[in-house]
DNA sequence: AACAACTTACCTCTTACGTCA
DNA sequence: TCTGACGTAAGAGGTAAGTTG
């Protein structure tokens, strides 16, 4: 039997963001001064990131649909989104020409653009890591004066959704503080939430308008993305787990039960060979209630047949209940 | 056309932080 | 106040697929 994991149907474009005036209250706006103290390169894909240079092309390549299973933990209303070539430029939300600032968005297209996470990965999180394990030793070292800089950055997330503190190395390259750990508020998860409903997967213009939306930087988002999917899965492996084990406790039970019925009809024959001569009607007699069943069979290759395969006497349905004592 | 190098997006595993009982 | 469990944001490493020269 093979796992496997349903999230969903077909693509959907998004309708969320249309609504998110009325989720967030307001237009959150876009931090522009988050590249301050920044390396260069970062501070480029910031820019490009704000102003729209950033390729499309990269959309929903990925497909993890299929589903036998009889379980499915409805935990998507909507689909996987199937990653379509990254060439092909489609692009179903015609919200964003307007969100993302329409003229330069085609024009300033280019490949590889990505929202520049990826760059900003790259300076931020560079697997080279002298950097990173200074910075996860540095962060241990901080953590004594954690709380004051939980001060300094009041209001959780707000600091990290002006893109300065949930990565240690904005900080270290600044010579200043280690990584804050973010929490998205109510709203943000709520609207992110919603917008997993919509496709659990992001192409790049997605990530951008919703990172725009929430003021996120689009790592966040995709990050969060990356994360829930990874819970979808596990919740459904869960759901898959048990009724894996119902599965199997079923299928034990069913064949306790007929190894005990053709141990029953193989002492019935070795002890009253005789019956075997006789119309099967005579020997189809149910072993836990000894009712005699009513067929029409007469020969006796047809009872040899039975005894060899019990469920051919008796129909898979569980046996008579015996008269309780 | 075939190939290697590179890029990108994603997955899985892990770490570290925040919260709560 | 301390502590352990738990949820989750984020980092790291790996993979698959696409692009480019």
């Amino acid at each position: 039997m093979e796992l496997a994991l349903s999230l969903g149907d077909t693509p959907k474009p998004f309708s969320l963001l249309e609504k998110s005036q009325k989720i967030l209250g307001k237009d959150l706006g876009f931090c522009m001064g988050m590249a301050v103290g920044k390396s260069d390169a970062e501070n480029n894909s910031r820019c490009k990131e704000t102003t729209g240079l950033f390729s499309a092309d990269d959309d929903q390549r990925r497909s993890d649909s299929s589903s036998d299973l009889p379980v499915q933990l409805d935990l998507l209303p909507f689909s996987p989104v199937h990653r379509s070539h990254p060439s092909s430029h489609k692009f179903p939300f015609p919200w964003l020409t307007e969100k993302l600032g329409g003229d330069g968005v085609e024009g300033n297209m280019r490949r590889g653009g990505d929202e520049g996470h990826d760059q900003e990965g790259a300076s931020l999180s560079s697997p080279n890591s002298a950097v990173s394990s200074f910075q996860m030793d540095f962060c241990h070292v901080l953590r004594s004066g954690k709380r004051d800089f939980e001060q300094i950055t009041s209001a959780g997330h707000e600091a990290a959704d002006r893109g300065t503190c949930s990565r240690g190395s904005d900080e270290e390259e600044n010579g200043m503080l280690a990584r804050k750990k973010l929490r998205l508020s109510k709203e943000q998860s709520a609207f992110l939430e919603e917008s997993f409903k919509e496709h659990n997967t992001l192409n790049p213009k997605q990530k951008l308008a919703l990172a725009k939306q929430l003021n996120l930087r689009p790592r966040q988002v995709e990050v969060w993305f990356q994360n829930r999917r990874a819970r979808t899965k596990l919740k459904q492996t869960e759901v898959d787990c048990e009724y894996l084990k119902k599965c199997c406790e079923t299928l034990t039970e069913e064949n306790r039960r007929l190894q005990k019925e053709l141990q029953e009809l193989r002492a019935l024959k070795a002890s009253q060979p005789f019956y075997m001569q006789l119309p099967a009607t005579t020997l189809t007699m149910c072993p836990s209630c000894e009712r005699v069943a009513t067929t029409t069979t007469t020969t006796t290759t047809t009872s040899s047949a039975a005894i060899n395969n019990p469920s051919k006497l008796f129909s898979l349905s569980p046996p008579h209940q015996p008269a309780s004592n």
